[in-house]
DNA sequence: GTGGTCTAGACCACC
DNA sequence: GTGGTCTAGACCACG
């Protein structure tokens, strides 16, 4: 399900981090799941292991995944960690600033709400 | 009103870019109005030139400023020009990317609401 | 009593080392107790008997085991063997990295001497 | 101040980590400070660039440090962020291993008590 | 087989 | 000049 656009300015490692929560919160991957191998996916993407390795570094220093060496890389548990208010903070900014963008771009509050309806939706999983 | 965070991660002229933008929204500055020469920008922030004027260079490639050679540089009316469709399907890729994001972070629904409604509150100018 | 924990990044033969030695501190193993062969052990533990191997062998080098041909192996004595000094300073350095990495976690003094206290009841144990 | 060791087990990597929060800790680099640029640092240290800039990543993850390009790598305030709950849960984990091992050397807690007094001693810096 | 570390060298964005 | 990304390839530890 992973996929990456090499042509997209992103970081490859970026989209796989990406990409793998994305499959996570559809339920592609569910807690406990073994990942391809940093070398199968690699291989499989058509990029370096390395590539690959920093991907799951940062996925698993987000507390995403965990790593075992000699047996692989796993989905862990989603919520069974305390919310991390730094890295929210960051991500309000962050919403902060594409709310500018949008006004500048003529994007209405509720075409904006309505995006976030429909990604909600789309997204949804885990939760409960 | 326009300042710079030298000790952020983000780069200056994008800084400069968005501050711009935010004292559009919040009607410190309108359309028509001058905006300080490169020059005069670099020297009140203690930026190179350069920097300004790629900022500037970005705010004209994104119809928010104009520049009459020999003038100087303008705020653009907002709704003069055309939606740009492409640009807001980035914009809305990278919603997207914010909600999974959020997700991942333990951020409900509605707490996310509550921020764009903050927001748009904290903005609203121009737009009605 | 011994457990591993399949989704520790650590290795399972330092889990088990760690598990070995915590129920001697506990009491649960005396001096002179046979411990179970390594294919019992890797049957019980659903481990890879080299893995137990490997355990039996570092539990060995410390002076914890002592492996008795033909009759299995057993408990050994803690305090029959004289104190190495090598070791001891490793795990002082090892104690001085826990504490920088505590600092730089705004973990108090207090604190730190709060867990010990309640470390050195939990385990107690052997020493007087 | 920094050094690595080339024949410790240790990664250089963690070498250099270890050794920045130690400098901190002490004073020698103050908030604000800019560190060698990764050049700079890893021709010193005759290691390659790619595994000095392995360490300010995570330095910068571990919000040590910041980082900005173009500019160079600064020392972030210590106390300006909440308590990781999590990696202090791992970090008192990482202290009662110590203690068995402590135990299985035979050093007793007033020793350890010891230690830990004169190594606070040694550090103590920033805290107020 | 797995992931982790390290080196070497290329190219890019920012200042 | 700064750091960031990516590739390629070597070697090590774990199971």
């Amino acid at each position: 399900m992973v996929t990456i656009n090499k042509t997209s300015s992103r970081p490859y490692y970026e989209q796989l981090v990406l990409s793998i929560k994305e499959d996570i919160l559809h339920g592609l991957l569910e807690p406990g799941d073994r990942i391809p191998s940093v070398r199968e996916m690699a291989k499989q993407l058509l990029m370096n292991p390395n590539t690959v390795s920093k991907a799951y570094k940062v996925l698993e220093s987000e507390q995403v995944l965990v790593t075992v060496k000699g047996k692989g890389t796993f989905v862990k548990q989603l919520d069974e960690v305390p919310r991390d208010e730094i890295r929210i903070q960051k991500l309000k900014r962050q919403f902060k600033i594409l709310l500018i963008e949008a006004k500048h771009l003529q994007v209405s509050e509720k075409e904006i709400s309505t995006w976030l309806a429909e990604e909600q939706a789309e997204l949804g999983g885990i939760q409960k």
